[in-house]
DNA sequence: AATAATAGAGTTACAATATAACATCGCCGC
DNA sequence: GCGGCGATGTTATATTGTAACTCTATTATT
């Protein structure tokens, strides 16, 4: 199993994102294979539209942009194959915006630390497990017993935050 | 303006609910009196249903128990009361369930760690700031700028994490 | 290879959550 | 009183997410 670690500002530097892309498909592949799950063309394509940037898409958004081939629209056949990844660790929901963003972290199935921009949509992911500590930590001081975890940032990337910066400084 | 800081296992432990709840519409009283806003009869009305206890309330579970006395019951209005209880740091989304739940920190407008358990659905909210400081500091080493951010964990609260235990060991 | 078991796909219908747009009301300062 | 503005009332609609059931494809078993 494939096991990069992608550097979190990944989605905000300038890289060759063909092959980001393929990487995490292949990866994509590998796992599923790993686990006796079916990689079926409804999983990969809809794993693909989200590959094709770092931004999240909203489900509908994906129902529209995927190719249906004569077969009825479906609202349905997307959330299955989201969930479907997202319990593979291959996307992840952002909460804060009720969408699904790949996931670039070729490691294996882990929460995550997602900054979302406002303004152009870009999420950036850390890998940061002191958070996650520090949350199980809290919890378990209350007696808390944690399942999943949710944390989300939204703001201003980089570029995004400069041009408001200079609209209204 | 009071400032008094809730236990944050105050909804976990025995307590005498009822004044937990009147200070609550107290202090929201004089929040929204300090800041020159309006603390409506909507307002006031759906504050006290999400302080009936420290569980979560859907916005449509909120309008089916509103009180709309001959009007049209239109969800447009809870949202409203919602928006502006939460600008004012009187009520929190709780994002993992779409739901609100009344905040019991009796503090200036904050964020919030929300710890949901998904059994009974109380809601327990703590004021650790490390976190909230943590995720900015993560969000700066990436030149993110950080508007709002998202902190929950869903799980079993103590009683309820006793009791799956008891049946699933 | 025939067959049973099961996971996934396809389809229709619908539930749950949230907002747009616009008219009207009521409070506050002048 | 009146003008401005924030809040309410109303209708309609957009967006997001599931239920329920049938059918097909894949895999395991014989």
């Amino acid at each position: 199993m494939t096991q990069i670690a992608a550097d979190p500002s990944l989605p905000l530097s300038p890289h060759d994102h063909r092959s980001c892309a393929s990487d995490a498909l292949a990866h994509a592949e590998a796992v599923c294979e790993s686990r006796n799950k079916r990689f079926t063309e409804n999983r990969r394509a809809v794993l693909k539209l989200l590959l094709d940037d770092h931004r999240a898409l909203g489900a509908y958004e994906i129902l529209r942009r995927f190719d249906w081939g004569g077969r009825s629209r479906a609202p349905v056949q997307v959330y299955r194959a989201l969930d479907f990844l997202e319990s593979m660790g291959l996307v992840h929901r952002v909460a804060s915006s009720n969408a699904y963003v790949a996931c670039y972290r070729l490691a294996e199935r882990h929460g995550a630390v997602l900054f979302v921009c406002e303004t152009c949509g870009v999420v950036m992911e850390c890998g940061e497990l002191n958070l996650q500590s520090m949350m199980d930590k809290l919890a378990r001081q209350s007696g808390f017993t944690i399942h999943s975890q949710l944390l989300e940032a939204v703001g201003h990337c980089p570029s995004c935050a400069r041009a408001a910066e200079a609209v209204d400084p």
